[in-house]
DNA sequence: ATTATCCTGACGAACGTTCGGAAGGGGTGG
DNA sequence: CCACCCCTTCCGAACGTTCGTCAGGATAAT
C-alpha cells in the first residue's frame, strides 16, 4: 500500500527535520513516486502530518492501557519499574518516539491546538492510571504514608520524562544509566520509612 | 545597535518556529528593516543562528558556574534545591530557554555536530560540578553511603531535566508542582538511612 | 466504462542570497 | 567653511531554487 509507505517515510522526515523542514518531494522520492502523487492519498501536507501524528499518539495511549491492564496483578515495584523499561525498549527501536516528542513540544505553529489537546490527553491518561496505583500501594504499606499519592505519581512521570529525554538526547547507553540511577533514587524516595 | 536587535528577534523566531521555520523576512520586519539588511551584520542565516546559539549556551554555562562558585558554603540540601529553583525562575522568564532546548534536542540537520558538541559541554560541566558535591555529602553523612556519587548526580540531572521539560510543556504552574514532588522524592531517596 | 493510481507540466509564493547604489556621518585637507 | 573621501547602514531589484499545490492526461485493473 502506497499510502502507508508515504506515512512511514513522512514519520521519519517529520521526526528528523520537523514539519517545516520536511519536504514532500523528498518523502515522495523515498517512496519512489513524484511529490504530486501524494495528493492522490492525502489532501495536503497538513492532513498527512495530522494522520501520522494521531496514529502515533494512539499507539502510545494504547501501549499505556495495554500494559497496565495486563499486569495489574504484579507487585507495585515490578509494575512501575517494568513500565519504565517497557518505554525504554519501545523508544529505543521505535521511530515514532522522536516524532511524538518533537510534535508535542515543538509543534507546527498552526497546529498547536490540536497537538496540545492530544498531548494532554496522553498525560492525563497516564496520571489517571498512576494515582490509584500509588494510593493502593500506600494502603498496603509499600509506599510512605505521609507522601501524597499525587506527588508520588508526579515524581514518577518526572522519572519517565527524564528517561526518554536522555534517550532522545544521548542515546540508549546513557539512557539506561539514567534509568537505573533515577529509579533507584525514586524507589528509595517513595518507599515506606525504614527502621 | 541593530545587530543585537536582530539577534533578539532571531532568538524568539528560532525558539518558536525552529531553524527551518524561521524567516529572515519576518525577523527583519520585526526589527523594522528589510531582510537584505541582515547581511550587513551577518554573513547569512547560518551565522546568525550560530551566534545566537553560542551566546545562549554560554549564558547557561556561566549561570552554572556562577551559582556553584558563589554558594559553595551552604548546606547541600539548600544548595541543590536552590539550583533547581534558580533554573526554574530563570527558565520561566528567559526567552532563551526554549531556544536552548529546541536547538539541542532538534537541531537543524547540517549543524548537528556543532550543537551536539556544545550540548555535551554543558552536560559534562554540570556533572563535573555535581559529582564532587555528592561525594562530599556522602562523607559528611548526609547522603546514603551505599549510593554511588555518580548515581546521585545522574538522578539529580534527571530531576533537573524533568523540571524544565514540564516547564516548557505545561507552563510554570505544573512545572512548580513537579519541582516540589520530584525534589521531595529525590531528597528522601538519596538521604542517609533513617532509623 | 469506471475507478484508482501515477505521471507531466505548470502555478504562485516564499525562501535565502547577491549586487549596485542611495543616504548619511565623521574625519581630513584645502 | 567647504569639499572630498571613506565607511557604515540600508534598500530596490533581481537571482535561482524550492516549496506546496492544482489541472489534466496516461495507464492499468476492475
Amino acid at each position: 500500500m502506497t499510502a502507508s509507505r508515504i506515512r512511514e517515510s513522512a514519520l521519519r522526515m517529520f521526526a528528523e527535520h520537523g514539519y517545516e523542514g520536511a519536504s514532500l518531494a523528498i518523502i515522495a522520492s523515498e517512496v519512489g513516486i513524484k511529490k504530486q502523487s501524494i495528493y492522490t492519498h492525502f489532501s495536503g501536507k497538513d492532513e498527512l502530518f495530522q494522520e501520522v501524528f494521531l496514529e502515533t499518539v494512539n499507539k502510545q495511549i494504547r501501549f499505556l492501557h495495554d500494559y497496565f491492564s495486563n499486569k495489574q496483578k504484579q507487585d507495585v515495584e515490578s509494575l512501575l519499574y517494568g513500565f519504565l523499561k517497557g518505554f525504554f525498549v519501545r523508544y529505543e527501536e521505535d521511530e515514532g518516539a522522536k516524532f511524538f516528542l518533537r510534535s508535542i513540544f515543538f509543534p507546527p505553529a498552526h497546529m498547536k491546538d490540536m497537538t496540545g489537546e492530544q498531548g494532554n490527553q496522553f498525560v492525563h491518561g497516564l496520571e489517571d492510571i498512576l494515582v490509584p496505583i500509588m494510593e493502593e500501594a500506600k494502603n498496603s504499606g509499600v509506599l510512605e504514608g505521609s507522601l501524597s499519592s499525587r506527588a508520588a505519581a508526579i515524581a514518577y512521570t518526572a522519572v519517565l520524562d527524564a528517561i526518554w529525554v536522555e534517550l532522545l538526547y544521548a542515546g540508549p547507553e546513557r539512557g539506561m544509566e539514567r534509568l537505573k540511577a533515577a529509579w533507584l533514587v525514586y524507589w528509595r524516595g517513595v518507599g515506606a520509612n525504614r527502621k
